[in-house]
DNA sequence: CACTTTTATTATTATATTCTAATAATAACC
DNA sequence: GGTTATTATTAGAATATAATAATAAAAGTG
């Protein structure tokens, strides 16, 4: 099917800015809140928040709310395994 | 390094696209020339040769040229893997 | 209830991607 | 050498992405 590609793109296309590369980095150890993120990588709020959003739009990320704040984790470890293998070909 | 994590993210990033998967599915098999890959995906050769670009210029892709022809390879298997477990997740 | 904190959303601007069409470059063939 | 076939490159227009700033929404705190 050609929309299966489309879905492909689109889920490889969410990890493919560096980014969300680190972190996804960042949450390979443990959730994190929208703020805790955002001092880690130095970043504004809004950018993080959408780059939060599109990792969880693609079902790689998952979301609970913890008083007041939003945790985000990962759901979806293929992810990781993805990153694993992009990292290896770079150090080859 | 953060260098690192923009090298990564252009490399998933040329594996992000439909046509470059339908491409991808195709050289599986077999290396295949442009005009071939145009046939079969029926796309226009200028399109063909530029996504072949891309995916070449990231190391996923080798060319060698056959009488006349450019025939591409896959180089990179890990790319073939990566793009399994995109499959995989897809299915789950 | 006012106030603060946290997060999401929206609008805007800047940049990047993608496709098409046209052209150039390369090499086979007669 | 001229012609054709194959591929690459370029320019342009349309669309998509990304960052910022501003605002809204939701929920905790005093």
């Amino acid at each position: 099917m050609d929309e299966d590609r489309a879905v492909q793109a689109e889920y490889l296309k969410a990890l493919a800015h560096p980014t969300r590369i680190r972190i996804m980095e960042l949450l390979e150890q443990d959730g994190h809140c929208v703020t805790n993120i955002g001092e880690k990588l130095d970043l504004k709020q809004s950018n993080i928040s959408q780059h939060l959003g599109i990792l969880r739009s693609r079902g790689i990320l998952s979301l609970r709310r913890e008083g007041g704040h939003s945790i985000y984790c990962i759901k979806d470890p293929r992810a990781l395994e993805i990153l694993q293998l992009v990292r290896q070909k770079q150090a080859s």
